[in-house]
DNA sequence: ACCTAAATGCAACTTAGTCGCATTTAATAA
DNA sequence: TTATTAAATGCGACTAAGTTGCATTTAGGT
């Protein structure tokens, strides 16, 4: 899949910052936030921010708060489920777990608990 | 149920604050956020979140963000998931939703997505 | 009534996220 | 290829959430 791909077809220009963020959250293997990509982009913090929510009003990716009082933005490529860890702040990928409800249009769903590595060190 | 219980064989002072924090908390049919709940109380900001914290230490009450950037907090009596719209930012409680992880404990689930409301006017 | 650790208020601070505006750039038309 | 223009960007100023240090107050036990 590539970067061209995501954007095709929305209302969105294809400039050298928004390949560069795109890349950087497809190559992510986990949601990132703000602190762990500006070190490794170049564009202004508004410029940031501007294209974050305009991808997720294209619906390129999905965004949630993280318990360390963070936001975390993560590519929509293959849709699951985030455990946050209420103890250690981890985000973990959830890939077997299946919710629906009906009537409603589910983008992503966030569980938060503790893990079972912060379980075990009580 | 009373305050007093909420609190009982935790390690807090029962202050006029915690108590005025915890019954506002109580009445509410949804979580609140701590612009909806300032005016009601005269403790300070930090005091507040001072206080939010211990209440989330000692497990009285949860804690997740919204989709408008801001946290919302819960007493927790009978756990049921959240829906968070990412259209109209509206926090609706969901109780008929079962979701088990081995190993990990769940404290709250949180689904983001668009509510029927929002679905239906596009 | 006294004592002490915990809780509070205040003020200063950090940082996420937003907004207005001037400048630049991607995409389209000539 | 160049000209055009709306969209995107950078910059700076701003708002508001949440935190921290410290002096003062208060809950709860003796």
């Amino acid at each position: 899949m590539k970067i061209e791909e995501l954007i095709k077809d929305k209302n969105i220009k294809l400039t050298t910052a928004r390949i560069k963020l795109l890349e950087i959250l497809k190559e992510a293997d986990r949601p990132l936030c703000y602190e762990e990509i500006k070190n490794d982009i170049s564009m202004d913090k508004a410029t940031f921010y501007r294209n974050i929510s305009k991808f997720e009003e294209e619906g390129i990716l999905n965004a949630f708060e993280s318990n360390d009082k963070k936001r975390y933005f993560e590519v929509k490529l293959n849709p699951h489920a985030h455990f946050v860890c209420v103890k250690c702040n981890s985000v973990e990928c959830i890939k077997d777990i299946d919710i629906t409800l009906p009537n409603y249009e589910i983008n992503n769903v966030i569980i938060n608990g503790k893990c079972p590595s912060c379980l075990a060190t009580v």
